[in-house]
DNA sequence: CACGAAACTTGCGTACACGCAAGTTTGCGT
DNA sequence: ACGCAAACTTGCGTGTACGCAAGTTTCGTG
């Protein structure tokens, strides 16, 4: 092994190079032509890959875009609760993580946002993206609450990690609401008619995010706060 | 309007008729020739429609299939919360409509579960239907809580409802896992590399229910108490 | 330093999802 | 009873997702 690999494989960084490139290729194409006229081809030939390869690293269209916007905040959060001092309750330690985490973003830019906001699958996906804070996010609970690492169980870490994800998905979800929607209330198969049609085409940047985040975040937790804290007396 | 139509519309009746028709049909189909030699168009000339049709009812192969799993279970769900006597706690009252309702399951049969739980992708799916029950069971938890029905935000019953959600689709998950698997904790793309092949393709039903479905519910939803408790308490 | 295995890329082929713009059915108002 | 509007179905066309079986690169090891 020579000294030209200074840390953790060539491989590795080839993937990571990759995977950014694919990232700010389908924002930056997203953002000149519009979202809709981007196909997976020209996101991957702007990053120097096969069409093939595009979908090894994202499962659809709409990933990477979102990716460009999200990053890698999933492990950060999971980062950020672990690294809160000691004596904090687990309830702040989430709280303040997740708060932390979400606010400073490394700003997506203000045209970035609204580009996710104003299509509807974007939005979709954007918001799903929470989800992914959960299985990071379960190990820094479990970590904090003091289970044996062989736990493979961790009912308790894992409940709450995943009501923690749905309650900031449930943040985001307001936070990019299109002002005041008509009704939509069931299931994607629901009404069943083809009047598939969409939301808000050529409406031009209606949407306004309601509310600042931090907030929105704050009062999605709070309801968690007393099983938090419960999980906390009971396990020590 | 002649008395031939008795209740709720024509249409309305022959839409139902039409996706129970798809579900049965694909359910049939993929336990008849196995879930991957089951094309779309199968399932819709089976159930007689174009299609085109079906993906007006069903937006993924899957979800036909797994449909005819879980039924209506989402909408049985809420109403078996508001079911419940009023002096019930609102913990007490979600959890025992949950076990409830996922246990008098109306037996999709042992060989469909076995169907289930054998492809990866149905068990995604499946798994995933959990969330379906979130919009049903905020409204029946706001109602209990006597949230205003003016009141759009019900901030507290949706991520209540959303971490119900969660905890449920967690039981699921560890009901229908497939023993003890490797690795795999990272997002869907976390690996990157094409080696996405199957995880037990002829290994030939090794899978085995761990545990029973009502206690994991128990176990997933005890966390959850206190923050319904003090939801309650804080409400009234 | 060379070699073999494992990881990754890529082209190909197939199946799928879905917008669109007809054509058809249902249901409601008059 | 008639007719129109909304709801639903369907064929078509395009773009997308992904298994497979090469070809290529990286990496550990003898």
């Amino acid at each position: 092994m020579p000294v030209t690999t200074r840390r953790a494989g060539l491989r590795e960084r080839k993937k990571q190079a990759t995977r950014e490139a694919l990232r700010e290729a389908a924002l930056k194409l997203a953002l000149e032509h519009g979202p809709d006229n981007v196909r997976v081809d020209d996101i991957a030939e702007a990053a120097g890959v096969s069409p093939r390869t595009y979908n090894n690293y994202f499962s659809s269209r709409e990933q990477a875009i979102v990716a460009a916007v999200t990053a890698e905040r999933e492990a950060r959060v999971a980062a950020a609760v672990a690294a809160r001092p000691a004596h904090d309750t687990l309830a702040k330690a989430v709280i303040e993580a997740v708060v932390e985490q979400y606010t400073d973003q490394d700003d997506p830019g203000p045209d970035a946002l609204l580009l996710i906001t104003t299509r509807t699958s974007l939005r979709e996906v954007f918001i799903d993206s929470a989800t992914a804070i959960e299985h990071p996010l379960t190990d820094a609970i479990a970590d904090r609450l003091g289970d044996p690492p062989d736990n493979t169980d961790r009912h308790t870490a894992r409940v709450l990690a995943a009501s923690v994800a749905a309650a900031v998905r449930i943040a985001l979800e307001q936070w990019v609401q299109p002002a005041t929607i008509p009704s939509t209330t069931g299931a994607p198969s629901t009404t069943a008619g083809p009047p598939t049609t969409a939301d808000s085409p050529t409406t031009g940047r209606l949407v306004v995010l309601s509310g600042s985040l931090p907030d929105l975040l704050r009062k999605a937790l709070a309801p968690l706060t007393p099983a938090l804290d419960a999980a906390e007396h009971h396990q020590r």
